[in-house]
DNA sequence: GAACTATATTCCAAAACAGGAATATATTGG
DNA sequence: CCAATATATTCCTGTTTTGGAATATAGTTC
């Protein structure tokens, strides 16, 4: 029960859901994520942790850089599938087409230490 | 968006999550669910209106009564999607287990105007 | 229509939440 | 080891959410 409710609340936020369309598009990094949304750092780092402890979303750290990545579900049922509907889910939604749009001129290279 | 932010908060609550599940059990009105929740006859007002709105629950005021019930899923297919998973979903929980286990022994007639 | 009753609404207090500034941590390259 | 940098954590503030007491509303019965 607790799990389920955290995978809900976890979704339940505008900018959380914002970002597990963005992993399902293509793994970022959190600066990547923070220009995305065009939010503070901090404010990512949390939401990030959030979806990682409902088991949506998965981080690598790979050098100086924490890539993050959709889940692969075996942590939580729920999260699973729910992460299996947003695949599809909200694609013709006008903010997170507009998202995506926006993340071919985001390199990490040249966004994180502006 | 908008629309599936609100079923995920809406599912966010434990308390909205049985009503739900009692819902999918069988058919109840307010003051069934107050007993069976355990919480104030407000509260269960409140949180039906959040499901209501979510399109996870439909109400048929039937004389003084007013009953609830699972949506269709008509109104969201968002609703829709997580109302199918749910039928099975949470079965095994220990309070849901409980919770049914107390549903034969409410009684519209007697509990309400106690 | 008056009394009764099931539900909805309003109002308020406590708790949870989201966001950012400042700071801490950890990794890389000299 | 030192400087630089990407991310995490802490602390604080404003907002949202939850729950209940009190009250309003609507339908029923006499």
């Amino acid at each position: 029960m607790k799990e389920f409710v955290k995978v809900m609340k976890a979704l339940s936020d505008i900018n959380r859901v914002k970002i597990v369309k963005l992993l399902q598009h293509k793994m970022m990094c959190v600066c990547e994520l923070q220009t995305a949304l065009g939010v503070a750092q901090p404010t990512v780092s949390k939401h990030l942790k959030i979806l990682e402890h409902a088991g949506l979303v998965v981080s690598k750290k790979e050098g100086l850089w924490v890539n993050y990545y959709p889940a692969d579900g075996s942590a939580s049922p729920y999260a699973a599938s729910i992460l299996g509907n947003m695949r599809h889910w909200l694609d013709n939604d006008t903010e997170i087409e507009a998202i995506i749009k926006k993340l071919p001129a985001i390199n990490r290279e040249e966004i994180c230490n502006k």
